[in-house]
DNA sequence: ACTTTAATGCAACATTGTTGCAAGTTAAAT
DNA sequence: ATTTAACTTGCAACAATGTTGCATTAAAGT
């Protein structure tokens, strides 16, 4: 909410962005914490993830499931910085990736104000959907 | 996940139904329960909630802040029951409407198998368009 | 009425996320 | 290089949400 605090550049913090920035998919909390090998404590990760969404460096995710992932950009064209491109769920490997391309168009009634969207499409990963079983 | 075995009416399940029919928003386990006036377990709610939604009665909404809602769908034309369609998060009144007639069109690779589509938009409802407070 | 099996209540547990506060660190100012 | 303000962390405690096992109850067909 508060964006005028300014924010720091810690150990806990690199090694998450930097885990964000190596995969290929979304990753949840616990997996990141995983991937950290207790370089930090639970609560910090959830803190370092509240700044780096706060700071638009990486934004979260809520699945079908109610999943909640998190996820780099990789695209940074404009400025200010919208997530309104698609997210595929893959309901066999569980993967969540971004698809950066694919956004949605729709007509809403006038008397709503969209501030932000979600598209989440869920099914099968070009991966599962070649190895058929 | 089991389509084969039958479900029966129960006092419960008539209960929560008839609250999900006669509410205009999407309810939580939470907001479900305390209208039910301890008629039965917590835990019944949620396996009540199962049931119905594995029997495409209600449908699950996932809101972009993570929180589960259920609604009931008050259109039912096709034979099999496709929720295609976008719900409005309301940021100010929290509440989650159906949008039964925005669909969101797109263009997807054609190495994905979608299954299932979620699409939600956040910003105001009309009520509190209006209301600019 | 009887039988089968789905549904329920209860207790216990698991997961995920939040909060307060003291202590530690960062980055800028001196 | 020191100092300093305030951002960050660890820890403990808590809260919300959802799940599981099992004995008991009740629905629906015969």
């Amino acid at each position: 909410m508060d964006k005028t605090k300014t924010t720091r550049n810690t150990a806990a913090k690199t090694a998450v962005l930097e885990i964000l920035t190596q995969s290929k998919i979304a990753l949840s909390h616990t997996e990141i914490q995983k991937q950290t090998n207790d370089l930090c404590d639970r609560v910090t990760i959830y803190r370092i993830l509240d700044r780096l969404v706060n700071d638009d460096i990486i934004h979260k995710i809520v699945n079908l499931d109610g999943t909640v992932k998190y996820a780099k950009c990789h695209h940074h064209a404009q400025r200010v910085h919208i997530h309104n491109h698609a997210h595929f769920s893959c309901e066999k490997c569980l993967e969540i990736t971004c698809l950066e391309n694919v956004k949605p168009s729709y007509i809403i009634p006038h008397n709503y104000k969209v501030n932000e969207i979600n598209f989440t499409l869920s099914g099968l990963c070009p991966n599962c959907l070649n190895s058929n079983n």
